[in-house]
RNA sequence: GCCGGGGUGGCGGAAUGGUAGACGCGGCGGACUUAAAAUCCGCUACCUUCACGGGUGUGUGGGUUCGAAUCCCACCUCCGGCACCA
């Protein structure tokens, strides 16, 4: 393709000039109202990919039309520079993640200053450097004594690949989120933050202003609240110290249906509860279970599998001795780990009722049940039945009757119970913030103090994984300390903390992000919280519903005064290979901005990333396609420096210059609120519109020349924050004052958007059958009319009669004839 | 299995109850050129007609409505998420 310019010299001309100018630099104190737009930092990968363009140009031609609307933005980037990926890939390089990681940074810096983006990178943080990081320390602690981090034993995700835990977020079918390796449980003892006590608050979005729905839906899955029941079984006649076995269920009102009970697997009273008999069977069973993969033994579509333990436990409701079973349906990390088997009324206690021949009771009578057995469970509502002095009470009846009456007797309370877990936060790699706690022998857990802090990743530490625990374990000038509260030997926690702990507060740093005495300004709070976050979906559960809990904790402590990090959420879809397919390495199919951008220019490739259709769908790219928005610019350029003086004033025709002022006016309110709601698709086509109407008008001769510059000087202010560079050389070469990125964005006056005519359609039932030009104004009876007197309609109405006529003031006239 | 979001020309897509296919790509024809590229102009859903025109058409089948891509019901299919959570 032959360029009307030189893409590559205009974009390095105006990002050094935007550079110098501090153009890009964002005032704290600037007295327009504060608009903090921000997009999810990057992972430092060390090559910007065509996805971070996707995510980013977008993200950037909003904040700018931001500005453009007097809004002081704040845009900022930085680094998601710590976590396993960083250390794996080092390790396989023989490098230090540290010279890894700042080489990466220093190598998408560049990448990411050819996107021509708003970004003050006086504002960049790193979270892998000690003046980030420190306040990582500062805020886990501020957690600690809040009561909200604790460490525990507890059953935990392993992945053996990463080696090292992962919170139940990170696990994706089975398998480790980062490298796709099953994954298997340990009991460890590690450290957790409790996201379960913010459970509730968390399912009250009511603080969000316009998240998508997709979003919503997906964290209140993943908390997974349920109300019901827990409910205890009698197991005193084993003359065990634990006399009852605790159940959880949300169907307290098939109480009277429960033919069995079963144990997790893992579950503390199964040995306890095996008779001699039945020993051998139960710790093969046990064995097998622990030998399972994650995935397999959370498969639904295997069969339910259990066995017998010897044992029976008393329904206290009606007396009656049901076995106790062990089965790996059943899970430990749930409820209470021990589920009452209602065969009747549970699918899963059917298919195992089934397997070992345990009886069926129905207790809630399907509407219409003849007393004939049941094939599958009945999940249904009903009439209860079998079920002494609640039969004849709804479902819903009986769960009320039925809690009270456990409540009363004390044999259980409602409660609730949350699918989602406490977020485990330590891990056991290298390359993370150290945990700022040491264990002292005679005091046990001790905080590292406030103004100790940072507590310092030693840069000579082995950080290969051994598998047998963290690698700062085998660092003796890190591990051997004192205790700071008695100054006895202590050693120091040598976990490090998950990566979305950085990612979970980050949107405070941006504010300040220089600033020694606090994670973040006071001082300059205004700007928080974040007005417009755009990101991906994949952070759903993960990073957004983490850094939901860390500020509702932080307003809990008095930190921050709002409730909520992000107000607005917007996430982008997904591009694809040219081939439709994921882009990927072993597809051939991923494509190389840089290489782009060389070609076309950085404008080309924001142009395209925004035309390609709606940003919330994604899309496949398209070399073509590319071409085409590149071709486009080279148009514009080309009608946009044209001498206005050329036109000759004698070929004026005052239509035309109403026709055109109408359609940059329509222009422009068509392009703010596209741009407004992020469809930068149709704004790009309302400009070429434009632009091709413009291109018409020239060729005719039938404007004005200060129609001409006024027309073309809206058109560079409505381009500028889609294409920055272009429009700026433009602005320029058409004598403008520098910059137009200081301009506000063209409005519009509705009354010369107006049309004074319109395209009156006229249907005769239902189907067109003539087009007719008449007044905008024009009135119902005069339509009418017209619509009658059509030569083409009236060939479909002659010799019938008209029963009805709908009539849309300024589209149609619908003709309904018999 | 459950919960979302989709399915419109050759392709990306536009239109959210009122002219289906804006805009762009591709294709075809023309201008310019010794020629090609680039650029510019015109045409481009399908069937039918010499033409004017007519008919059909938004995954499939029903429905509501004067009128449906758009609303309702059922189904097919693609993508994403969750998946024994008691």
């Amino acid at each position: 393709m032959e360029l009307r310019y030189d893409p590559k010299e205009i974009d390095r001309k105006w990002q050094d000039r935007w550079d110098k100018d501090g153009l890009h630099r964002v005032d704290n104190d600037d007295p327009r109202p504060k608009w903090y737009e921000m997009t999810m930092y990057p992972y430092p990968s060390g090559d910007l990919h065509i996805g971070h363009w996707y995510a980013m140009a977008p993200a950037d031609c909003h904040a700018r039309f931001r500005r453009m609307q007097g809004y002081n933005v704040l845009h900022p980037i930085g680094f998601d520079a710590f976590g396993l990926p960083a250390e794996n890939a080092a390790i396989s390089r023989g490098v230090h993640p540290y010279s890894w990681t700042m080489s990466n940074i220093e190598n998408m810096r560049k990448q990411l200053r050819s996107i021509g983006a708003i970004y003050d990178w006086d504002r960049e943080i790193v979270c892998c450097l000690p003046e980030y990081y420190r306040w990582n320390q500062w805020l886990f602690l501020k957690f600690f004594h809040q009561g909200l981090a604790y460490r525990a034993k507890a059953p935990v995700v392993w992945c053996p690949s990463c080696q090292t835990v992962l919170a139940n977020e990170q696990v994706i079918n089975g398998s480790c989120e980062r490298c796709g390796t099953t994954i298997t449980r340990r009991d460890l003892e590690q450290w957790f933050f409790r996201i379960t006590q913010y459970a509730d608050r968390l399912l009250d979005f009511s603080g969000l202003l316009d998240w998508p729905n997709k979003i919503l839906t997906m964290q209140t899955n993943w908390i997974g609240r349920s109300e019901g029941v827990e409910i205890s079984f009698d197991i005193s006649d084993k003359g065990l110290e634990q006399k009852e076995i605790s159940t959880f269920t949300t169907r307290i009102d098939t109480i009277f249906g429960v033919t069995f009970i079963v144990l997790a697997p893992e579950h503390p009273l199964v040995a306890d509860l095996t008779t001699e008999e039945h020993r051998e069977a139960v710790e093969a069973y046990v064995d097998q279970a622990r030998r399972t993969s994650e995935i397999d033994r959370l498969s639904t579509d295997t069969d339910k599998t259990g066995v017998f333990t010897g044992s029976y436990a008393v329904n206290r409701l009606n007396g009656e001795k049901v076995p106790i079973y062990i089965g790996d349906y059943v899970l430990m990390t749930y409820g209470t780990g021990a589920v009452m088997g209602v065969p009747a009324h549970d699918a899963r206690d059917f298919v195992f009722a089934q397997k070992y021949r345990l009886p069926v009771r129905i207790v809630v009578a399907p509407i219409s049940w003849d007393g004939s057995e049941l094939t599958e469970a009945y999940l249904g509502d009903g009439f209860m039945t079998n079920s002494g002095a609640y039969d004849g009470m709804t479902d819903e009846e009986g769960i009320e009757a039925i809690s009270a009456d456990i409540e009363k007797k004390g044999w259980g309370r409602r409660t609730v119970s949350y699918r989602m877990r406490d977020w485990l936060v330590s891990r056991q790699r290298y390359w993370g913030t150290p945990i700022p706690v040491v264990y002292c022998d005679k005091c046990g857990i001790v905080p590292v103090p406030e103004d100790e802090l940072p507590v310092l990743l030693p840069t000579d530490a082995e950080y290969i994984p051994t598998g047998e625990g963290s690698p700062l374990a085998s660092n003796a000038g890190f591990l051997n300390t004192n205790c700071y509260r008695c100054g006895g030997t202590a050693r120091r926690e040598t976990d490090t903390m998950d990566t979305f702990f950085d990612s979970s507060w980050y949107m405070l740093r941006y504010t300040s992000p220089g600033y020694s005495d606090g994670p973040f300004d006071p001082a300059v709070k205004d700007w928080l919280p974040v007005d417009q976050y755009t990101g991906g979906a994949e952070h759903a559960v993960m990073h957004l519903l983490y850094s939901r809990f860390f500020i509702k904790g932080l307003h809990d402590m008095g930190v921050v005064d709002f409730e909520e990090p992000f107000l607005r959420l917007f996430n982008q879809g997904v591009i694809l290979g040219e081939d439709h397919e994921k882009m990927s390495k072993s597809r051939g199919n991923v494509v190389n901005p840089d290489e782009v951008v060389e070609g076309l220019g950085a404008d080309a490739v924001r142009c395209f990333m925004m035309f390609i259709g709606p940003w919330d769908q994604g899309g496949p790219w398209s070399e073509v396609g590319i071409n085409g928005v590149a071709r486009w610019l080279n148009r514009v350029w080309d009608i946009v420096v044209r001498e206005p003086s050329d036109l000759d004033a004698a070929n004026v025709d005052p239509e035309s210059v109403r026709d055109t002022i109408r359609l940059l006016h329509q222009t422009i309110r068509r392009c703010h609120n596209d741009l407004d709601r992020f469809k930068f698709n149709t704004a790009i086509a309302g400009l070429m519109e434009l632009a091709n109407h413009l291109n018409r008008v020239w060729a005719e001769g039938s404007i004005d020349s200060a129609t001409w510059r006024e027309c073309i000087e809206n058109f560079l202010l409505m381009l500028a924050p889609i294409a920055p560079h272009v429009t700026e050389e433009l602005w320029e070469r058409t004598g403008q004052a520098y910059s137009i990125h200081q301009q506000a964005f063209p409005s519009w006056d509705d009354a010369l958007a107006a049309e004074d005519t319109i395209t009156l359609v006229v249907q005769v039932n239902g189907k067109v059958r003539d087009k007719l030009e008449v007044p905008a104004n024009i009135e119902e009876a005069a339509a009418q009319e017209l619509a009658l007197a059509s030569p083409k309609v009236r060939s479909y109405t002659d010799g019938k009669s008209v029963s009805k006529t709908i009539y849309v003031p300024g589209r149609l006239v619908n003709l309904v004839v018999q």
